[in-house]
DNA sequence: CTGCTCTTTCCTGATT
DNA sequence: AAATCAGGAAAGAGCA
């Protein structure tokens, strides 16, 4: 019993771990929840929460500022601080503990209280954002309600009876929650002991909105669905537009240069060294179950061999972190291929979709001084 | 600026 | 038939 409930924990904090700060659920507190048979989306709703909209697919860049939850003020102040290069640390994070209405209240002179010297930044930034983004949809703010929506990977779909079950009648939810609270208060609070930027980034705007691209990512849209197929129809045909060769040279194209006027435009990140290559994020997706949402699994941890179960998922999540959304399993995986020759990735023969880390990885033994695993 | 590494993109052909 | 695998080729991007 205890077992499947920490299964069922696991995958009902997922969405928890969205909210910020996290919202303390018990089961009396849980207005109502709806199974739909169609999909394997579980939507939840409790009810006195201020703030309407649905915590999976919104981020900042989708609402007035007026509009924005707690988490979306916090995502934007992340965003902010990761583009001015600023040091987190010096920022208190129960300043940030306020909606978006609150937020469009604050001075200058507030801001400066509240952020030092990131706050010009983001009053400017605000101030640009209150007059550019256009307004919310008449749907997206509608309720005194909050909506959380959870994502099931597929073979938790037979589960639905023991999720009902769990909310409805079981006392560790409470704890469960506990648990989730404290792990977001570690993550966001700079005691993170691996870099998971990947999850935590709001997506940089100017990768979306000024090259016209097809969708805005945050680390909880994993099953949002996106359609790359149409930025890379987009970009073929700029190539072929001023070529004369109808067909595409070989090799990576080059980066189209997304100038306009655009606000949100931002300079480039620069890479941190470690934590961005393909396996390490690999690795760490398998190493935090409880933020792996069904996107890959160990088939034998101790030899290291893992599975994609949801291989289009984790590219479009990769593709997040490069802020590259046309990036496709296809292409994913010819980048894992090249971790054969350097020994980082191992094949196993025989099985789609299953790889095995090599002599050349490390952090994802147990015990290992770089496994975090949870 | 150069050279290197690590992808990214495209491609052809094979396999499942 | 479609998805995946395999690996060559070429080029982008970041970094030292």
């Amino acid at each position: 019993m205890a077992g499947e409930n920490c299964e069922i924990s696991s995958i009902f904090n997922n969405c928890i771990t969205l909210l910020y700060p996290p919202v303390q659920i018990d089961a009396a507190s849980v207005g109502a929840f709806t199974k739909r048979d169609d999909d394997e989306l579980l939507t939840i709703t409790i009810p006195g929460i201020t703030t309407g909209v649905t915590a999976d697919l919104c981020t900042w860049t989708q609402h007035l500022p007026y509009m924005w939850t707690q988490q979306h003020v916090l995502e934007w102040i992340s965003y902010n601080i990761e583009q001015n290069k600023w040091d987190a640390n010096t920022i208190d994070l129960t300043q940030c503990e306020m909606d978006g209405q609150r937020l469009c209240q604050l001075s200058r002179e507030d801001m400066r209280i509240s952020f030092g010297g990131l706050g010009d930044k983001l009053y400017d930034h605000l101030c640009q954002l209150k007059d550019w983004q256009s307004p919310p949809s008449a749907n997206s703010c509608a309720s005194n309600e909050y909506e959380l929506k959870l994502h099931l990977p597929d073979e938790k779909l037979s589960d639905w009876d023991l999720i009902y079950d769990y909310i409805e009648n079981d006392d560790d939810l409470h704890s469960g929650v506990k648990k989730e609270k404290d792990f977001v208060e570690r993550e966001f609070c700079g005691e993170r002991t691996t870099d998971l930027g990947y999850y935590s980034d709001p997506i940089s705007p100017a990768s979306s909105e000024s090259c016209g691209s097809a969708g805005v990512f945050t680390g909880s849209d994993l099953d949002m669905e996106v359609k790359p197929s149409l930025v890379r129809e987009s970009l073929q045909n700029d190539d072929k537009s001023d070529g004369a060769s109808n067909k595409r040279r070989r090799g990576r194209p080059r980066k189209i240069n997304c100038d306009g006027p655009n606000i949100l435009e931002t300079k480039k990140n620069k890479h941190s060294a470690r934590g961005t290559h393909l396996w390490e994020f690999i690795r760490d997706i398998l190493l935090y179950p409880d933020l792996n949402e069904g996107l890959l699994k160990w088939e034998d941890r101790s030899e290291g061999v893992f599975k994609f179960l949801r291989s289009e998922a984790v590219a479009q999540l990769w593709g997040q972190k490069k802020k590259n959304v046309s990036m496709t399993y296809e292409k994913l995986s010819r980048a894992m291929r090249y971790y054969y020759k350097r020994e980082i990735l191992e094949r196993v023969d025989g099985r789609r979709l299953v790889y095995k880390f090599g002599k050349n990885s490390s952090g994802w033994r147990m015990g290992d001084k770089e496994s975090c695993g949870l």
